[in-house]
DNA sequence: AATGAATGAGAATTCATTCAT
DNA sequence: TATGAATGAATTCTCATTCAT
């Protein structure tokens, strides 16, 4: 996996576009449009006293939002009801984010941020391939645990928007699974596994557990240690299987 | 498992409470709206030639929905669209089903109808428990090999309606993985599985690692034999995994 | 004027196209959706008997139109109050019309639609450039005789959109402009007229005079037979400022 | 044409009224809100130096709102586009204007104070009455000749609000109107003009025209000179329709 | 049974205006 | 005076569903 493979693909592509069209149009046209205002996603005030006070807020946003997203779906939420329980005003949340959508992105993209991290500055650290690859199953299960529903949003909600599925995220699970196939591939190499399994296989196969695992658990009773026990035994029962 | 578990619990049971659906249903069916006239689900025509006949506009209403689901996703899909894909008036629809929900419905409920029905019949016949687990692994794969549009909708449509998800679709993955449990306890039992692992846990993980391989397989160039290859390695590495 | 200048440029164009975002993003997003189900705009039922029906229902839509975008402007008008005064659901305006400003569209293009056709069928029937610019006076406040909500429509509320006035109306502007300056221009060429005033000037000017008169009109009083008064005195300076 | 006839009524007459504004407004003010902090319109700083710097913001934020009006219309136009075009945050437009709208009757009002003021200072100045209609002719359109952005205001923009068009323009435009129809009855009075066309309707022919000429010519290529030859073509037509 | 025109509730988003700093 | 983040009312348009034919 290569760095460059799992770098966030900027969804701000499209902002700021001027905008060609008649800004009459633009008044009576509703997505895709950038506010001058704004423009730049994340307000980003000079002093630390006002960059406190915004970040607040975006957080504030984001974590009304992985909250009601949990409860509801991404499409049966209501901005106002992210809103509400924010504490902030409807037009507030545009402050912030571009869209409905870009909510949901940006709770993807925090954790997918953290994976990533992890697997840059985590796993040169593990001696061999089985070692990395118990590592990432803690990891991608220990990321969840405790955040309930921020796992019912990754593993569910996310799938709830066909296009962030199908433009957004894809890329970033394809990175990620790349990211294990090559674990895969180096543990083949070294004949710590057999060599009979497709890596890509192999990969899916692990992350479709783990991500059952959390659906599961995050549908579920949600129990404290549960997942990090199914960590363990998952990576038990991968570990042997693989083995040459 | 007892079988009477695996049942298919009649949707209907839900239907008619008052409102205890989710929000997300609220906000997009008409409020105090009469469902008198089609409150028998699916028509029930008298003859054996209009059942026939009536038999056929339904298939043809869900094949098409199938393919527009898959394409569009469920809540981008439109009734309309479906209608026109399946050649009949957007009114006809609703003497089939009752909403574009329960379209999705029975497309699940057709699909897990099979592997039920074929748990039930051909497990019976395969001498122990890593051969039954083999089968289901073959079977789950296998049902989805050739009709990708069905796979699409069976991983990822499926979850956009929250409600679906959480309180129709949950019992019936419930029962498929405690069958799939069952196996494994049957197989520590006889000492074919190791005994330090929660049937659950591994239940859960090949259900999802089966199901991310169907919806890497959906999403990406399904090509064929694909699945079949999946099914086999995937068999190999758990049954190796799970060997005491 | 050719005729072909003053043929009606279809502002149907946009209309149909495939529209090639992703249908879930359609389903978000607001204007220039071409909705499959009335595609062509006014539905053309076969029978008689729907004919009637669908043509009340629009005409029905077009008077209230006239009717309360006189009273309160075009961007005050909401299309609620267009509903409720044409007596139908909101959504049912939108099966005749892609959108509130098309009412617009439509209430102006069938105006001109008639002047366009008296300009092709009655001029030629006039004598002399005199006679024919007289007929023009005559008919361009004829018209709007008796019409007060439409004349004040189309001589006010038009230019309430931005982008009607630019991208739609005027070209239809130009193309009458041009049918007055040959007006003129023949009439110079007959020696009926002086040589000394350039055609365009002459007919923006009348065009502007008349125009005027009709908005005086129609934001005033709007006596009966004032129009016809004042086109005949208009007719009669303009006449004899232009004659050699 | 009296004086007083002419003066500026004051557009606060109307200001805190209840609610008696046009629905336009009611739809795009916050109902129920207290103005009271700039009740008293444009600041009146204590000090000269003050009020050169005040002055100066006020000029650049009117010069700023004539431009993006022209380009984007009235409705099109968002405050907080006009406070980046003149370089102030969005807030301080509300300290020298009360609303929006305003900034447009500012626009108008300013041009035709310059208008009232030639009128009185330089039609008596004149010898006759054709000298005089000549006169105001020129100064119509000499008045918006370089300036099309605001030719643009007055003649397209300004119609755009139907509440200003009402309420705030109209007594205007009368008081124009009567003057130049004082214009006509003198010269019917000295046998100047022929009797048999209504100072009315003639003066509102005349003032149509010239709005359709710089309508036309704002919308247009806006040709240097182009006006002033317009000027004096309709200036010799309507001297010679109106001699008697 | 079939049709498809009509319905109308619903929600994301915008932007004029305010007001704490 | 000036700022600009925050507010929140308001409205177009969509589309699942109904029902007269």
């Amino acid at each position: 996996m290569s760095e460059s493979s799992l770098s966030l693909r900027r969804r701000r592509t499209a902002r700021g576009t001027p905008d060609a069209r008649a800004p009459e149009e633009r008044a009576t046209t509703r997505p895709a449009t950038a506010r001058g205002r704004v423009a730049n996603g994340n307000p980003r005030p000079e002093s630390a006293d006002k960059r406190r006070r915004s970040g607040d807020k975006r957080d504030r946003i984001l974590k009304a939002a992985v909250k009601v997203f949990a409860k509801n779906g991404f499409h049966a939420t209501r901005v106002s009801e992210v809103a509400k329980a924010a504490g902030v005003a409807d037009g507030t949340i545009y402050l912030y984010f571009e869209s409905k959508e870009e909510l949901l992105f940006s709770l993807f993209e925090e954790r997918i941020d953290k994976l990533l991290t992890f697997m840059r500055e985590e796993l040169p650290k593990q001696p061999d391939a089985p070692a990395r690859l118990r590592a990432v199953i803690d990891m991608q299960l220990g990321l969840l645990e405790g955040e309930r529903d921020l796992a019912e949003v990754i593993t569910v909600i996310l799938r709830q928007s066909t296009r962030l599925m199908k433009e957004y995220a894809a890329p970033h699970f394809n990175a990620y699974l790349d990211a294990i196939a090559k674990i895969i591939v180096e543990g083949q190499a070294t004949g710590a596994f057999r060599q009979d399994v497709s890596p890509h296989i192999a990969a899916r196969g692990i992350f479709g557990a783990l991500d059952g695992i959390a659906l599961t658990w995050a549908l579920g009773r949600a129990e404290q240690g549960a997942l990090g026990r199914a960590a363990g035994q998952l990576a038990d029962v991968f570990l042997r299987g693989l083995a040459p």
